[in-house]
DNA sequence: GTTAGCACTCACCTCTTTCGAGTGCTAACA
DNA sequence: TGTTAGCACTCGAAAGAGGTGAGTGCTAAC
């Protein structure tokens, strides 16, 4: 059977009329909700199809129709195709920008919780290939040294050392010149026993510390293993009733008090190829969050400037505003992106 | 009335029923389930006498007993009063300690949460009186200086600095000697205009610099004004029905997604003099923050080596269990203050 | 192809009944 | 005087019984 032009319209209806009510749609409803003119009894033979082509179901045999996980994604397939909305002044939001990318970050979560009454997630941008630009000791007192490491995209690591002995002016010189001339510019594949075997020995007596200083500067730019990832808005999920009866509520919130399950979420949208507008939306099923298969997942991914990624999603009832998320998302996209040229 | 001894069993045996249960307490339980040998004719004369006194209460009139706020208070002091638990070996939980303070705290409200199945939180160190220790700027490019910043207790700020001009080494080593003779050992309130203005002066034809230099360092030894608070097992409050009935969730999980409210509970326990156990229980109405009128609070106060004073908070229904709560937050105590000795 | 009409279904609400755990009171007992 | 057995009573929770209404599928007529 084939999706005629009508159908669309009633499917779009029903969808539409759900979203705003959560209740089932019946066929009295969408024939005065629809300008098409048709009673309900046609609007029924219309629904009957529907169902046969798995886009609707009935919740059980005398209610209305809700739309199936397919019938939301031919709707959100559609809206996606629809032109660009213009982007709207989130910018501001993030104007007194934090000097914290952590600060930022949990801001654009509250800001797009609020904004939309879901729950939203952001994960901190994923550093590859990052390489060393600048690294240093400094002695804070006689037992301790300081090291710092500026890597790439002016991310900065520090580790405090602890030395046996005291180190004098010179000695502090030497070590620096040699870490800065060996190590400045290599990434972490760069960074091989070899090469480390090789610079301990220059070192001479002082091996240890620059083991130590080496150690730390390889673990800077290593990709963080744990994934940072904020949330906002989870208790949004008590507005929906469907989301919340007894268990399933228990369910959700679990998934977002660790991180493991909201980076598959980050992992998946990051390795898809999602196109121009970064966006994606995952239905019901789709989501690769077991717990949150009732749900739906709208993601977008955005960059700080130098190849720094990271994953910004929305989770909300399946039935949420879509057209309203995927804009807001949007939004913050452009508004991160210009956030970072104005450096 | 006075609470003799067998009043006190009795509201111990309907306190320690309740917990497990969750039910309300009949007399008949308690005739079985104290080896008082009475009958639970009995027993329901002195339940009537307890409930005039305000210890316990029916929910309603065909019901069992309940513990009331006070009853609990009888209960927990005389828990409080009993004899120190022996430390278990919570250490080792810890042992694979985080170099980052923030996954020491996470880990430690995770632990709790796990082992006690209620809601944590914890307060980073509140740190206070903080003295500059280490300042120094260094050059990462052209255009771009790092000045770190190392305050008392090792904790280490950083800032990167844009500048116009290019500096040279002779010039980058004078503003570091500067910086260092000037400012080394201050504390905040030490840092007032007519020492900036000195320095600034000093520094001459950089005075700009080493006034951003300046503010950072300000800003690195003040104390945070938004607390860091840490929470896990929010979603435990799922086990006790009596937490979760709708709305209920949604309001104690919001408390859980702001600290401003988690906050006053950290401000609460620091400022109260907790004797040398340095355990505080909240029962129901006595917590500071209103949506946890449901709820206990066990906090404890941790301290990290030198005065850096922290919280830990234990938030589970009014029927916790109080005897373990209190042991396991003795022994994250001893834990977290082992831990440090060891450094 | 569209529509009106009608019998049918079934979740949901309300009202009633039943059930049982627990109480308070009284009278008897040690 | 303290303890106990017995009994009538209370009231929430669970189970059952109608009633209601939104919505359906089907059929026959337009």
């Amino acid at each position: 059977m084939e999706l005629d032009e009508r159908k669309r319209i009633i499917l779009h209806a029903i969808v539409k009329n759900y979203l705003e009510t959560g209740e089932p749609v019946g066929s009295r409803t969408i024939s005065k909700y629809t300008d098409l003119n048709l009673s309900s009894a046609t609007i029924r033979n219309e629904m009957a199809d529907l169902e046969e082509m798995g886009l609707i179901l009935q919740p059980h045999t005398s209610a209305g129709r809700i739309p199936s996980d397919q019938g939301y994604r031919v709707y959100v397939d559609e809206m996606l195709r629809d032109k660009e909305k213009e982007v709207e002044n989130m910018k501001e939001m993030l104007l007194d920008k934090e000097e914290k990318l952590e600060n930022l970050l949990k801001q654009v979560a509250k800001t797009l919780a609020v904004d939309t009454n879901y729950a939203t997630m952001i994960s901190a941008p994923q550093i590859r290939k990052n390489k060393l630009k600048f690294i240093q000791i400094s002695k804070v007192d006689d037992e301790h040294l300081l090291a710092t490491i500026v890597i790439e995209g002016n991310v900065i690591k520090n580790k405090i050392i602890t030395v046996e002995e005291v180190l004098d002016d010179a000695t502090m010189l030497k070590l620096n010149i040699l870490l800065n001339t060996r190590l400045d510019g290599l990434a972490v594949e760069d960074i091989n026993l070899g090469l480390i075997a090789a610079v301990k020995q220059e070192a001479g007596i002082h091996s240890e510390i620059i083991g130590n200083v080496i150690d730390a500067a390889a673990e800077s730019i290593t990709a963080d293993e744990d994934l940072q990832i904020y949330t906002s808005g989870t208790t949004n999920f008590f507005k929906y009733p469907e989301l919340t009866d007894n268990a399933k509520a228990s369910e959700l919130l679990s998934t977002f008090e660790d991180t493991s399950d909201l980076s598959s979420i980050v992992e998946n949208t990051l390795s898809a190829e999602n196109g121009e507008t970064g966006i994606q939306v995952y239905i019901g099923n789709e989501t690769p969050v077991q717990a949150m298969k009732d749900c739906s997942v709208v993601t977008a991914t955005y960059e700080l400037g130098d190849g720094m990624k990271g994953t910004v999603g929305i989770i909300g009832p399946k039935r949420m505003d879509y057209d309203k998320v995927i804009s807001t998302l949007k939004n913050m996209r452009h508004a991160l992106d210009d956030l970072y040229k104005k450096e």
